[in-house]
DNA sequence: CGCTATGCCTGAAAGC
DNA sequence: TGCTTTCAGGCATAGC
């Protein structure tokens, strides 16, 4: 999945199909992605109107004109494909079967009065869809507990301090907790560390002062967190204008990581050549530069 | 065959 | 005993 840039540029990929029109049709090819479909699923939906499209950390939110909210989670493997619907077809005289464009994990359609024809796909089905109220969405159980939005306002060296005091988990761990901060996942966590100097090793707890405050390195962080977030977004949305689709994919800021999967390589930062090294934390990939990552 | 993969929930284990 | 924190396992599929 997608991390929140990913998911980003997801959602201002849907935005055009989505955002003003009715879902015509929904279809679900089987009960579940990662939990149940929420009863009703494809019925509730249907007639209804996409008031806006918004993002919370990595969930996709599409505020409906009946008062509930439809959220989208892409877990590890989902993306959307936009298609052109059957009346908007080049050649009227031949029938187009809109399944002949259909793939394999292929769960959900939305058919759109934007005429556009939407598909969830999703192989690993760790992703999920759900229907909850407007007025319970900060409470329902995807939600409550959530942390800050890392480019929000309430995302401050204070903030961080004050959640990492006396963890002694290690950083890396501390930043993939989503009940800290939303959004940042295995990769952008490397990517924020490097950029900040720190290690994925450092206890998070050494980013508070005794009294709870935030040291010079919280406020580095957060400031890196930010920037490798905003850059990655930049990167996205470039990608997306050349493509009717959102598909969750990485885009054009791969090739801009600095650490990330790039396992023995040298260290772009001027020292004397390190490379970049691979360890497992919590069971997943880090990647960091142990010269410059203190 | 084994290993890896952008997420995250659950339950066990460990620490205080 | 209990609360909190940490960690491995599992979910399901594809690619190397």
């Amino acid at each position: 999945m997608p991390e929140l840039p990913e998911v980003e540029t997801v959602r201002r990929g849907l935005q055009p199909a989505m955002e003003g029109a009715r879902f015509d049709r929904v279809e679900t090819r089987r009960a579940d992605l990662r939990v149940p479909f929420p009863r009703n699923f494809a019925a509730r939906l249907a007639g209804r109107r996409v008031k806006a499209l918004r993002r919370r950390g990595k969930f996709i939110l599409g505020e409906l004109d009946d008062g509930n909210v439809l959220i989208l989670h892409l877990g590890m493997s989902g993306s959307f494909r936009i298609l052109d619907g059957a009346g908007s077809q080049a050649s009227p005289g031949a029938f187009h079967h809109p399944r002949s464009a259909e793939r394999s994990h292929d769960h959900v359609a939305f058919e759109m009065s934007s005429g556009k024809r939407i598909l969830y796909n999703d192989p690993r089905r760790f992703g999920l869809m759900d229907l909850v109220p407007a007025a319970e969405i900060d409470g329902c159980r995807h939600f409550a507990g959530m942390g800050v939005e890392p480019l929000g306002a309430d995302f401050t060296p204070h903030y961080l301090a004050a959640r990492f005091a006396g963890r002694a988990t290690p950083l890396k761990a501390a930043l993939l907790d989503q009940h800290v901060i939303a959004g940042l996942g295995n990769i952008y966590v490397s990517e924020a560390l490097w950029r900040a100097g720190l290690s994925p090793l450092r206890s998070a707890a050494t980013l508070a002062r005794k009294d709870g405050g935030p040291t010079a390195r919280a406020a580095g962080l957060v400031a890196a967190c930010r920037a490798v977030l905003e850059e990655a977004i930049a990167a996205g949305g470039s990608t997306l204008r050349n493509h009717t689709l959102t598909d969750g994919s990485l885009g054009a800021f791969q090739a801009n990581f600095a650490v990330y999967d790039r396992e023995g390589q040298a260290c772009s930062r001027p020292h004397r050549p390190t490379a970049i090294r691979r360890i497992v934390q919590g069971g997943r990939s880090t990647f960091y530069c142990p010269a410059c990552q203190r």
